[in-house]
RNA sequence: GCCGGCGUACUCCAACUGGCAGAGAGGCUCGGCUUAGAACCGGGACAGUGCGGGUUCGAAUCCCGCCGCCGGCACCA
């Protein structure tokens, strides 16, 4: 390879025999890939441990969302947020501190089995293949990654401290009392000392050996329970409810999903959810994410109050944000799946039920069953489309705590059994949900706050004066909201009928998928339930097995069952195993994690990578991650995280989740994974569609006056649509093709000049040319484009120059903190045309800061300069300038005159002027002293360094 | 329906705690040079901040009411 510095010769292609010299793509594509080559060479971007040399300087650690390494590689879109960090930290490691930063992949899931079954590769060559090509693309643009730390999900070393992490949350509970996470020894150990209370009141020592394991099993924080979950035949497997649509279909191939009940892996999410809502406060993130994770949350402050069944000695627990509406119910409503509902239904109708209550059965058992049925066979979707109200009674009557009154018990699928506790109290009144219900099923509405005048509405859910609200010991009348819903639930807690709760419409994460590429779980089953492994089983590998493809059914076939990959490993799957009391048989489990999994802690991985003790070192661990007791409620964590909006909810709430049973069992020293996040904007398109709705290539497309749509391709109007970019809208630009056009150090250069970093913005492939000029002027102004010789200057700058340059220090520095760097970007180029313009060569103590200041952006070319310049080493730890304050002051400050508001003059005055003289000398000016015409103005307002207003 | 966010030249975007609406890029246009018909050099034009009020000496910025667009949630009791 050639080097070139000095006056080396060129073996890039020029384009013109008279600048030989010239910066262009294939001058860019020479020095970018010397420069990569160099830096690995000499390992730049390693960033030392504790105790190693260099760690003693002020840690930072950024993080990117890590890619999924999917089969068509990056579009120029994909590493917006990556070179955005790495922009932040260049110059970050250039001012002084230690910065980690290195990029992984997630690399299970999905899309890998997909298009494995599709082409008939294995997913882990396919999976490898991809990453490899990744890495080449990431490498290209120049991005500063320590490359001892990626890491793949689907690493062998990577997984098995997931399946040991699992095993750490599968061998905890959570304590209420402490409110933390605690190993299940410990509960064991409690229960056998009698200093906890066993649920059914025997003693530890009474109780079988196989009653212990299921007493412990049902508290521990990773759990199998048979409940209703997200099934999607499409797919064939089951999902959580964060990936499972508003509408009831499947996140990924929007295939419908139905309600069923399979014996899955859940995580005890819920335990958390107070901490996940309060710790949102201490983060430092963007208020749109923290509010998506509140409404997922979902917490609510209400009641919980117990109605007596009349004749059955059951009592039905609703929840209730509105307490003080008790007096307005007129009827009670149990979802379809509540298990209360076999209990209380009577053999036969009340006499005198109303026609439309039976659903047209002889008998409510009869109408219940139909209407059960009915519920069960609509998929989630169907639930949402008709918002009808429908239901049954069920013959059974409840009593009203507060009155006495008996009102009738109805199951209707307007109420969930997920919510609360499955049943509610039905206020047609102050609830237009119940108030629907009402009407259709004749009940009778009882208003118990005072509409406003005029109020023309159904249902009012308004603030106002309780009315109707009163027994022989309490009344509520006359209240407002606030004041009743305290009255009312003090008096129900002290007649034991209610208490005050919190809910939380979190629900636990199920954890378990019936696909082949993931991790497997470090589990095994005897004949009574799931075993864990000990720890030096570990890793459980993924075996190889021929047909990995999930089975799918018909998308609608709700009836189908899931069946995991694993299972026709049959050699694999039954396995004998001595764990302690001698060999015996076993099954593994089969299902393997969500992809979510690797994501909720690869982060730690990246700290200590090859570590074969710990998941990660603890003292690496305090290191970067640690709380700053500097800053109060610090929860530690990642200094940045950047990455798109999309993950909000999922795997930024799955992290958190895992992050805070690792800190509980002492782990981590940090509370939260991410102290800051930050959600970078998108790059999108136009695509452009011909008559027949067809996408024709973007690029082919020109504008055209001729055209109806002011577009056309090959002659034909078409026309525009603005979103996403991909493969089949045609309208992909990868950063292969940039690169290879401009160069990385353009490419760059321009996604981080076109706005700031959180703006979604179209790409624009012919902008991108903006940006090489600026480099090329740059170039120009230090390299002879016929000679290759750099030119400076050491003569010394004249002051304007110095001013400009130290604003332009002062400014850069701000926007880099800032992630500013379009502005920085601007300022640059401003300062470089300065220089262009003042038509010398530059000085040399100009060049250089110039030449630092852009290193950040477009490190390459920067390296070329500084090298050439005279520099051995590489410019990536500094020095990087510094302003000095005595070029930030102006001599004179030109100040806008304003009359009453209106610019109408200047004048030019020495910077250190007082507010008098600079008052006296606006007033003295030309035409301000003619507006005057002696007299005298009103009010005079002079803002220091800024303008004068005349006020007359 | 509820909760966020955003509206500035033809386009993407600047404007610190209210203080001269314009930093930068593209496009357009004129000229130079010319091998430059998306990569050359130099010059030029183009808006008054979505709309209507209010506060203020002064509003793109703060307040109120609309309009439009984007995102999230949604039979959650």
């Amino acid at each position: 390879m050639s080097t070139e510095t000095g006056t080396g010769t060129s073996t890039a292609p020029a384009r013109s025999a008279d600048t030989p010299f010239r910066y262009g793509a294939a001058r860019a594509d020479e020095i970018e890939r010397r420069w990569q080559e160099r830096w690995a060479r000499e390992g730049t971007f390693f960033a030392p441990d504790p105790g190693e040399p260099g760690s003693e300087r002020e840690k930072v650690y950024l993080l990117d969302m890590f890619p999924y390494p999917s089969g068509s590689g990056l579009h120029v879109g994909h590493p917006l947020g990556f070179i955005g960090t790495d922009v932040l930290g260049r110059y970050l490691r250039m001012t002084g501190y230690n910065v980690l930063h290195a990029m992984g992949f997630d690399a299970f899931g999905l899309p890998a089995e997909q298009y494995a079954v599709q082409t008939g590769t294995h997913p882990r060559a396919t999976t490898e293949a991809n990453i490899v090509r990744y890495r080449e693309q990431l490498t290209r643009l120049g991005l500063a990654h320590d490359p001892r730390r990626s890491v793949a999900t689907t690493d062998v070393d990577f997984y098995r401290w997931t399946q040991w992490i699992f095993l750490r949350i599968y061998e905890s509970w959570y304590d209420d009392e402490q409110r933390r996470a605690r190993p299940v020894a410990e509960l064991e150990a409690e229960f056998a000392a009698g200093t906890r209370p066993i649920p059914d009141g025997r003693p530890w020592a009474e109780l079988s050996v196989l009653e212990r394991r299921d007493l412990i099993d049902s508290f521990r924080l990773a759990y199998v329970s048979e409940a209703p979950v997200n099934w999607c035949p499409g797919l064939g497997t089951v999902l959580a409810n964060e990936e499972v649509t508003a509408d009831g279909r499947s996140e990924r191939g929007n295939f419908p999903v139905f309600r069923r009940n399979l014996k899955q892996w859940m995580m005890r999410i819920t335990a958390y959810a107070d901490r996940l809502a309060a710790d949102l406060d201490r983060l430092d993130w963007p208020d749109s994410v923290k509010a998506m994770q509140r409404n997922w949350i979902g917490r609510s402050e209400g009641a919980r109050v117990q109605f007596p069944v009349v004749g059955a000695p059951a009592q039905i627990e609703v929840f209730t944000t509105r307490p003080d509406t008790l007096f307005g119910a007129t009827y009670m409503v149990l979802a379809p799946e509540h298990p209360l509902v076999e209990q209380i239904v009577p053999g036969a109708w009340p006499v005198d039920t109303d026609a439309r209550w039976t659903g047209g059965a002889a008998t409510p058992a009869e109408a219940v069953a139909a209407y059960r049925a009915a519920a069960a066979r609509k998929s989630e979707l169907d639930r949402q489309e008709s918002r009808d109200k429908t239901g049954v009674f069920t013959g059974a009557m409840a009593v009203n705590p507060v009155d006495g009154q008996a009102i009738p018990v109805f199951v209707a699928d307007y109420v969930l059994m997920g919510y609360g506790t499955g049943a509610i109290m039905a206020v047609p009144g102050q609830d237009q949900r119940d108030w629907d219900f009402a009407e259709a099923f004749g009940l009778p509405i009882i208003r118990t706050v005072a509409p406003p005048a005029g109020w023309q509405g159904e249902a009012y859910t308004g603030e106002g004066p309780a009315i109707n609200s009163h027994n022989d010991d309490v009344s509520l009348d006359g209240l407002d909201v606030a004041d009743a819903k305290r009255l009312i639930t003090d008096w129900l807690v002290g007649r034991g009928a209610g208490e005050a709760v919190v809910q939380y419409k979190l629900r636990d994460w199920l954890f378990s998928r019936q696909r082949y590429w993931g991790e497997p779980f470090p589990i095994v089953w005897d004949e009574h339930g799931p075993v864990p492994l000990p720890d030096d089983r570990l890793p459980v590998e993924l075996p190889d097995i021929a047909d990995y493809a999930p089975r799918t059914y018909d998308p609608d076939a709700a009836d189908t069952e899931p069946e995991p990959p694993l299972s026709r490993a049959t050699e694999w799957v039954d396995v004998e195993l001595d764990l302690g009391d001698g060999p015996r048989r076993y099954r593994r489990e089969t299902n393997t994690m969500p992809q979510w999994a690797g994501s909720c802690w690869y982060y730690l991985r990246y700290l200590d990578p090859h570590d074969e003790k710990f998941f990660v070192d603890p003292e690496i661990e305090r290191y970067w991650m640690a709380r700053d007791p500097s800053r109060p409620g610090d929860p530690g964590g990642v200094d940045l995280y950047v990455g798109g909006v999309e993950h909000a909810v999922l795997h930024l709430l799955y992290a958190r989740f895992w992050h805070k049973v690792l800190y509980d069992l002492g782990e981590v020293s940090s509370e939260e994974p991410f102290r800051r996040l930050f959600n970078q904007g998108y790059i999108q398109a136009y695509a452009y569609t011909d008559p027949r709705g067809a996408y024709v290539s973007a690029e082919e497309v020109v504008e055209d006056d001729t055209s109806p749509t002011g577009f056309a391709w090959n002659g034909t109007p078409v026309a525009r649509e603005y979103g996403k970019m991909g493969k089949s809208l045609r309208n992909v630009v990868t950063p292969d093709e940039m690169c290879a056009r401009y160069g990385a150090d353009t490419f760059r250069l321009y996604e981080m000049s076109t706005g700031p970093m959180e703006v979604s913005r179209p790409w624009s492939t012919r902008d991108v040319v903006g940006s090489q000029r600026f480099l090329q002027r740059v170039w120009r102004n230090l390299v002879d484009e016929a000679t290759g010789e750099t030119r400076v200057s050491d003569a010394e700058p004249d002051d304007d120059t110095l001013r400009l340059l130290h604003r332009t220090i002062a400014g850069v520095h701000a926007d880099f903190r800032a992630l500013h760097y379009n502005t920085a970007a601007a300022k640059l180029i401003e300062l470089n045309n300065h220089l262009t313009k003042a038509g010398v060569a530059v000085p040399r103590s100009v060049a250089e800061p110039l030449v630092l200041m852009l290193a950040p952006l477009s490190p390459h070319i920067a390296e070329e300069l500084w090298a050439r310049l005279g520099h051995e080493n590489t410019l990536a730890h500094g020095p990087f300038p510094v302003a000095d304050e005595r070029w930030l002051a102006a001599e004179s400050i030109e100040y806008p005159i304003q009359v009453n508001g209106k610019l109408r003059s200047r004048v030019t005055v020495a910077a250190d002027a007082d507010r008098e003289a600079v008052q006296a000398a606006a007033l003295a000016e030309a035409r301000i002293a003619e507006t005057l015409a002696g007299r005298e103005p009103r009010k005079v307002i002079v803002v220091p360094g800024r303008l004068v207003n005349v006020v007359i």
